[in-house]
DNA sequence: TACGATGTTCGACGAACTACGAAATTGACG
DNA sequence: CGTCAATTTCGTAGTTCGTCGAACATCGTA
């Protein structure tokens, strides 16, 4: 077999129009998951194992696929690394202000003491 | 003891700062919840039993319990019914634009066929 | 070819979720 | 008081979710 195909059936994405709000919404609702879409949210990608979550890699690339097939995030494949990047535009066109809203309230410290969703130690692009 | 008290212990709400996000994104990732939420959208209050949906009661009950604990709606007692309604005040201050982005998302159609968040059959409901 | 690094897939497990029916609670009405 | 109506609580079944470890695949390099 030639030696330039990849096995990977292609990183199926959803269309624009296919993605699904509660889909959406779900994906958003792990700690884990909000954090990764944070973090992209300041850079325009990052490679898979460069984020700050305390998961094993089998878990980690479980919550890739939740991510990306929900249509939060695309991902490409260079060399032996896959870079993961926020489908912003495409969200944008689904769903105007979604995104920015949702990640503004991520933002947000809680009443509580910072536990879960409080206070992310990821600030993105909220300086600049 | 006084025939007054209900003995339901005052049906706890989170306080406005502790409503956290992610809670508020799991409860709307589900299509019964998300349907209650967009028909509260349109009228003040309504009744449990009135909504839209085609669940058993338990199961209704167990979703406003979802819905109440994360914040986004209230549950006030009146005889033997019990009105629920959006906390769009408490929301619009924790997580500013939140409610209205979602619901506004919501209410786009999908490339699919309309067949799960695409085409909620809310509008005003003020018919009945 | 062998090795290390990166990342996925598979199989498993416990926890959480959604669902339902049955029973219990509460209030209105006769 | 007895009954109906609305809703919750309890117990339970089936599914989904998040997690891990082990094994596999790919790429770059020695």
């Amino acid at each position: 077999m030639p030696r330039s195909t990849r096995r990977r059936p292609a990183l199926a994405h959803p269309a624009t129009e296919e993605i699904d709000l509660l889909d959406v919404l779900h994906a958003l609702s792990d700690p884990t998951r909000m954090t990764i879409v944070a973090v992209l949210r300041a850079e325009p990608e990052r490679a898979c194992g460069t984020f700050p979550v305390d998961v094993a890699p089998s878990t980690l690339s479980h919550h890739f696929k939740v991510l990306r097939e929900s249509g939060l995030i695309s991902q490409r494949e260079e060399a032996n690394r896959r870079f993961s990047a926020l489908r912003t535009v495409d969200l944008e066109r689904r769903f105007p202000g979604l995104l920015d809203t949702v990640l503004a309230a991520y933002g947000r410290p809680g009443g509580e003491d910072g536990g879960r969703g409080g206070g992310p130690g990821v600030r993105g692009g909220e300086a600049g």
